[in-house]
Formats: C-alpha cells, structure tokens, sequence
DNA sequence: TATGACTTGTCAATATTTGGCTAATATAAG
DNA sequence: CTTATATTAGCCAAATATTGACAAGTCATA
C-alpha cells in the first residue's frame, strides 16, 4: 500500500475533498493531488499533520511513507536487498546499544 | 564498516595520499577528507570510479554506499525497521514480477 | 622552525525540491 | 449542449539542500 494511495482512500472513507485538506496543509490542491498520486512527496509535518485531520495512527502513515522513500532511494540499484539488510542490521546494533 | 572507513583503509593499504586519489575524481583534498570521515556524501559516479582507483570491487563499495544512505535516511525514525521491512518485501515484489 | 598531510569552517555555485499559477480533463447536473 | 465542481497536467519561480572551493587551522615529523 503506497502513501498516497492510503491517503486517498482515507480522505474519501471521510468524504473529504482534496482542496479541504490541502487548505489544511496550506497548499493548493494541485499539489495535494500530486502527493496523492505519488508525483510529490509530502514532507514529514505533513504526514503528521495528514494522520491528525484523516484521524488516524500517526505511526501508520509515517511507516509507509518512509517505506515509499527508502524504496525510491534504492530500487534501480542491483545492491538494494544487501544494502537494506545490512542498514537493518545497524539499526539493530544503534538501539540495542 | 562505513564507507568512508573503508576508503580510507583501501587508500592506505595502496600507499597513496588523499590529494592523489582528490585529484582523480576532480574535486579538492578538504573535500576528499570529508568524505573519508563521512562528513559528506559521495556521489555515485564518484563511488564508481573509487572502486576503479582503489582496484577494488565496485559491488562492495556501491553496498555500503548505499547502506549509508539508507541508513541516514531511517536512523532517527522510531518506525525505521518496519520500514526497512516492507522496502525489502517491495523490492522483492518488483524483482519476482 | 619548516614542511607535508590532513582537517575545519565558511561561503558561493549548483542542483533538487517544493509550491503556485494556469489550463486541461473528467464527471455530474441542469 | 452548457455549467459547475473536482481533480490532474505542465510549466516556472521560490525555497532548500548539496556540492565544492578557498583560507586557515592542527598534527606529525624532520
């Protein structure tokens, strides 16, 4: 499930409008429907500020947005699986530390 | 292991200085320093012809590079693994496909 | 002290991202 | 067929982030 996707049918579950929710943002509704659709990102306090108005986990949406980075970030490389692996693996060690 | 870390211990093994291999990619040695230390990012085709200069594999060095940045992009994020989790399993989705 | 290797800090150039505006498309109602 | 509303597409400017150069600093060694 991608974030905007998520977002989209969170809004219209809501019966909320684009322009509503990008007003809420303060942003044209051009551009929320970019975000909607995956042609731009949103930026995190817009996430956060998303999960608040569409009353929702708040942890839900920042999971899969940074997912959606993490997977842009990566995917046209052959080395992604052994990057992703060894980046969860440094996790690991930075919090059990 | 960072990538930097690993530059620099490739760049001693061979004896040469960081304003040689500075000057190979075009840029300064203060810039060539920070990126040893990690304190900026590489480029990727700077990545690449690192690999060429140091007579090393590129896969490896591209891994780590790009571990990273994964990593950088999650490392304060409560939510990094999950997200690191369903990053792999996209990956895996559009390799199978 | 003098020299060479490396590091630090700051600023300008460049690239990328974000957003606004206008116009286009789609859908539904009259 | 018009009109009205919602959404999308394309383009350009503003804002932000990244990259690099330069000057000055430290550190080690002769």
């Amino acid at each position: 499930m991608q974030f905007g996707e998520r977002i989209k049918e969170l809004r219209e579950s809501q019966g909320l409008l684009q322009r509503q929710l990008a007003a809420s943002l303060e942003i044209d509704t051009p551009m929320f429907s970019k975000i909607e659709r995956g042609d731009r990102r949103a930026k995190r306090e817009q996430v956060l500020k998303l999960a608040q108005l569409l009353n929702t986990d708040e942890e839900e949406l920042l999971t899969i947005w940074l997912a959606e980075q993490v997977y842009q970030l990566v995917e046209n490389e052959a080395q992604a699986l052994q990057a992703l692996k060894i980046a969860q693996h440094d996790i690991n060690q930075a919090n059990t530390k």
